[in-house]
DNA sequence: GTCTATAATGTGATAGAC
DNA sequence: GTCTATCACATTATAGAC
């Protein structure tokens, strides 16, 4: 068996176990699906990985880093704040509809404060070559200063930020049901909207018009 | 043993699995667990409960009312429109701050979709004597009317109110991490704030000043 | 590296005494 | 109604052939 193959399979394990974790989380997982998604025998995971455990630490860590990095780079741009935050939320969306069941994969699995998982979080922030919320803090407090925005603590409007972009994937099933668009095309186009009615929203509460 | 006693059993039964539910999730709670929270045997949980999926359903059932509807009450009484979403707003926050597990645990729970909990979720809604989304519709569509708030989708700014509300609660664990304060106490004070910073936020946005 | 077969354990559920 | 003891099965994990 050569290299390549080796790695082949290991990869084809990866995927089927990111797949199945994502839908099911780790306790509602199965070896034996995952073993069935992969196309190989359920022993074989065992060999690449060891245990359930190992493997769902190493899905752990490969999703970690998605949750928010590559949409605060924006950050480090030299766009203009209101450019940055829209730009942050059409990323961040775009971000989350190609992985819609990852916020609430993170977040379930954060919630069961397993030292493994959270230190992996952990790791994954401290590895950034920026800090996010710094960075936002610094850029904020040069605009309030500026007149630009109205005073505003920090903290609260980066979450106000990342509720928005997050919570409808989050909440998409009880959206449905409390009476939201039925069908799936029509969820698309409510979260394709947000990404020019969140900017919008937002800039409007905190600009300061002159 | 008398009625008052066998009831005082169910309900040992019931405040325990909706702790250890709560805690985590179906898939991760155990039988055992919840018996020894509830000081009883386990062969008691199936005496009175014939299976894990029926406890649950029946725990589910019981908390499934609690993510919306008392919230939004508010809207059928006579306050301004303004006035009502802070009501929402700080009603809902305080009714997420006894109950913080709340949202994760529907969310999840949703997003497996089981047959039979879609169900219950939609039957709590239908046995609502009256409808959140199309109360709030016809409100706002009153105040755009009246030329007192901008031209903006119900639904979005729906979704924006719950949002806000919601996500605190389901990101804790992450936005602790990425470094919000890291003592509950600190925590709580940053929740406790946004019962005014979320009704000004969402205002700011909309309200047209005359 | 990959498979089949099987061990070892965990867990929901039941039988039956009291 | 409540308990102890136990079953039946699902699931993780390993042994050993190829």
């Amino acid at each position: 068996m050569t290299l390549k193959e080796k790695i082949k399979t290991e990869e084809k394990i990866i995927l089927a176990a990111e797949e199945i974790f994502l839908k099911k989380g780790f306790d509602g997982a199965r070896m034996q699906e995952i073993a069935n998604k992969a196309s190989i025998n359920k022993a074989l995971l065992h060999y690449y990985y060891r245990s359930k455990d190992k493997l769902f630490l190493a899905v752990f860590r490969s999703l970690a880093p998605k949750i928010f990095p590559p949409v605060f780079r924006v950050l480090t741009t030299d766009l203009s704040f209101f450019e940055k935050i829209e730009q942050v939320i059409i990323n961040y969306i775009n971000l989350l509809k190609v992985n819609p069941r990852l916020p609430l994969f993170i977040m379930s699995e954060l919630s069961k404060k397993s030292e493994s998982i959270i230190e992996i979080m952990q790791e994954t922030f401290e590895n950034m070559d920026f800090n996010p919320l710094q960075l936002f803090k610094e850029e904020l407090q040069n605009e309030i200063d500026k007149g630009n925005v109205i005073n505003i603590d920090y903290q609260q409007l980066f979450v106000n930020i990342i509720s928005l972009c997050i919570f409808p994937f989050v909440g998409k099933p009880i959206l449905k049901i409390i009476g939201f668009e039925n069908s799936e095309k029509e969820y698309d186009e409510f979260i394709e909207n947000r990404k020019r009615e969140v900017p919008k929203f937002i800039i409007n509460s905190i600009k300061i018009s002159k």
